[in-house]
DNA sequence: GCGCACATTGTCCATCAGTACAATATATTT
DNA sequence: AAATATATTGTACTGATGGACAATGTGCGC
């Protein structure tokens, strides 16, 4: 096992020390030899803005495919965490972490897990369970109110189709389509299509 | 430490033995006593479905809040990993994952994090990125085409209100919202408004 | 000052959307 | 067999929508 801190800072930080005490401060990637040992880096990000991990991230895995890569970041946000684990990162932290978090932050990670603070994991799991989990659930049951032809027009409208291409996709005639749309904004309690549209498509972020 | 495990199939319980040595197998959530101990519960779901998850793990976290729960299933799906995660589970996982695995899980798990599969994991941080990085990122790029005035009328639009709420709203001509809009309509090539609302709320998921 | 981008509003008009009132046909249930 | 749910289409009407053509005022940079 091996620990590399990149840091812009002179010194490491003694909670890092204290959690790592092997830990070695490298300046350049071209210090991240490939080796047979398990490597950790733990990248430092002192600043906003998500150019330097755009260009670190993407080095190091060129480097050492294997490393894993943890982020600690002295201002913390959620976007940045997303940003960082995109970029395959496997932790991201505060930079002032606790070395006691810090310990269990390598545990993990070395285990082969993600490590993220609880909020980020909080708003992660609520976004994607409204996502993926609820929202097709959401949806399924929705359309579950309409029947057969009333749910085909409606997917249409939801995807943007007026009334007249609606009616040449399912072959029938405008009017028709107007009936069965009636019917489904009264039975989903929209209304109109726009509104149905956004309820069906849905949109967790609003 | 204690490890409880709860299963309709005792006959797999040898793997997880190894795995877990000192684990104990439990028929009834009344065994989940109270304890200073720290708790891992392995939940062993056999048949598709939510109900049993949504039955147990809220049971379980109302008798021990502080219990870790590790899902097993037969048939792992995706879905049911966001469901099972959504619930407050701490880890999701095959029941018929080698015990070396078990064993990382358990670590992750009792050092706080969470554990899933790669696949899933790629598939959450593919997901969450088209959400809240690209998605909301795309969304400013559009934005960013429009003049303010331009914009709040396109937002609101995209919520679904007509020409006249909008009006009200902003304080202008209803006349004046349609030339906001059909500028913006214009610059992002929409082709009315329930389009433009497609754009602006976005729907990764077609 | 002049040009340009932006915001505001107007009239006119063709089209679309949605509802009201109504009728017919088919399948399923009771 | 009667009733009910579903699918289909019609006419007529109202209101919303979006584009065409046009004008006025304001602020900003050259």
């Amino acid at each position: 096992m091996r620990d590399l801190f990149i840091t812009p800072q002179p010194e490491l930080l003694s909670s890092w020390l204290q959690a790592v005490p092997k830990a070695k401060r490298i300046t350049g990637l071209n210090e991240i030899t490939s080796t047979q040992q398990e490597t950790i880096c733990w990248v430092h990000i002192d600043i906003a803005g998500q150019k330097p991990l755009a260009d670190i991230l993407p080095a190091i895995l060129k480097h050492a495919p294997s490393t894993k890569i943890i982020v600690l970041a002295n201002a913390p946000s959620q976007s940045e965490a997303f940003y960082a684990l995109g970029l395959g990162a496997q932790g991201y932290c505060h930079a002032f972490s606790p070395s006691k978090v810090l310990k269990e932050i390598k545990t993990v990670v070395t285990h082969g897990g993600i490590w993220v603070g609880s909020d980020f994991l909080k708003q992660l799991i609520h976004a994607t369970t409204n996502l993926a989990g609820n929202k097709t659930h959401q949806v399924s049951i929705l359309l579950a109110k309409l029947t057969k032809r009333e749910q085909q027009v409606a997917i249409e409208a939801a995807k943007g189709l007026s009334n007249k291409e609606i009616a040449r996709i399912l072959n029938i005639t405008d009017r028709t389509v107007k009936a069965h749309l009636s019917s489904a904004f009264e039975t989903l309690g929209a209304k109109d299509r726009l509104h149905l549209a956004l309820m069906l498509n849905d949109n967790s972020l609003k």
